[in-house]
DNA sequence: GCGGACCTCAACCCTCGGTCGAGGGTTGAG
DNA sequence: CTCAACCCTCGACCGAGGGTTGAGGTCCGC
């Protein structure tokens, strides 16, 4: 029964999955009789564990945070510290290589969420939404928009104003159409797949247009 | 003597430094009574170390791959493993959120050496190139080229040609553009601030475009 | 009713990332 | 010249993290 999820990643042994549940990092469902039963969530949720560790060295107490945080609709910053929930102080200034926090888009912010979760006037939100960089669904906005808004305060650092962004905004239209194009309406893994290749694509693509 | 960089950085001692020069992390010169002499570059490299650690609990030897690698003029993953040396096996499929690794852009790789560090055929770089979406500088191509023709790959395996790329290369030349009027026509740590801020937001707003 | 896979719980172990202290040199102020 | 305050090396030690091992017992399929 666990010969299973040793084949699908070598290097688990029962005893380290015993130590992790010790940890409460995964929590498998029990048989009658005590044995571990393992869900197909919860082999997600070790694989999760595992690759972290693997991939990015991160001590498990950090990968505990992470996974509460994701239990708790937010998703972790893809290496180092555990999302921010929202309205954290943000160092100011622009360390090279601090991401912003990626957050789930199932969040739902008012317009004063919005707001102050990104640090920015409520004027230049009028702009970024006149500009269709940051729209509402409904009337509350998802956890891109706080990261779009985000981006948009920064460059404003850089005097560079929600109109100049409009170009941002068309082209992250048409890649979203040809995502959907290809991957279909519904929201998938192919669809995140696309999605992160495209946002690859582009960041190779404008490094490797700037000067020398 | 130790003062100053314990000021800067609370939290380093002298043991640890001392620690860390064993391990061969920082080899900071020495005066003619070997008491150790400490030049802004050290420093520099020790601020690293101690970010590194603190933020993205990477582990010393971990550290030290990456300092090295900077050393050859390669520049490590913001966060996880070090820097691919050009042709990696790849584990195949696209595990999520896996990144392809950051090459310096002073690379210089022939035509052969990019088709392999990207593992691509020649006939994929061949339409890649007709759509401006790879240039050669000279006869040579840099580290960003061997990612933007991973993504490109990666793409085609969901069916998606060179030529339906076309619209990132265009995108991505004008915000090129905008960051070069912004920042100056000299590549400074401005030019590389925008440019991340910009692949931030064309991120944030890819996804927010995508179907919920 | 027996062999193999599973359970628990406590003890043990190794590596990492340092700290401590003994024993000794350097420097500079008085 | 001396004394205090640093600095040096080198080996012992240490605490946390991340598991492993083993003893003793339960559960299941044949």
């Amino acid at each position: 029964m666990l010969q299973v999820l040793q084949a699908e990643f070598a290097d688990v042994t029962i005893s380290k999955i015993r130590f992790l549940e010790a940890e409460g990092l995964v929590t498998p469902a029990r048989t009658a009789s005590g044995y571990r039963k393992f869900s197909a969530a919860d082999v997600e949720r070790l694989r999760y564990v595992l690759t972290a560790q693997r991939d990015q060295y991160l001590p498990l107490k950090v990968i505990k945070e992470h996974l509460a945080a994701m239990d708790r609709g937010l998703r972790p910053t893809p290496g180092g510290k555990p999302a921010a929930p929202a309205n954290v102080p943000e160092t100011s200034g622009l360390p090279i290589g601090e991401d912003f926090g990626v957050l789930g888009t199932d969040l739902k912010l008012t317009r004063a969420e919005l707001r102050d979760a990104a640090g920015i006037t409520d004027e230049l939100l009028d702009q970024l939404e006149s500009h269709g960089l940051v729209v509402a669904r409904g009337n509350h906005y998802d956890g891109d928009a706080i990261l779009v808004a985000k981006a948009a305060a920064a460059f404003a650092q850089y005097g560079v104003e929600p109109r100049h962004l409009r170009p941002f905004r068309t082209a992250a239209d048409r890649e979203a159409g040809l995502i959907e194009q290809v991957a279909g309406p519904r929201r998938t893994e192919k669809t995140e797949d696309l999605a992160a290749l495209a946002v690859r694509l582009h960041a190779a693509l404008v490094r490797s247009r700037l000067p020398r």
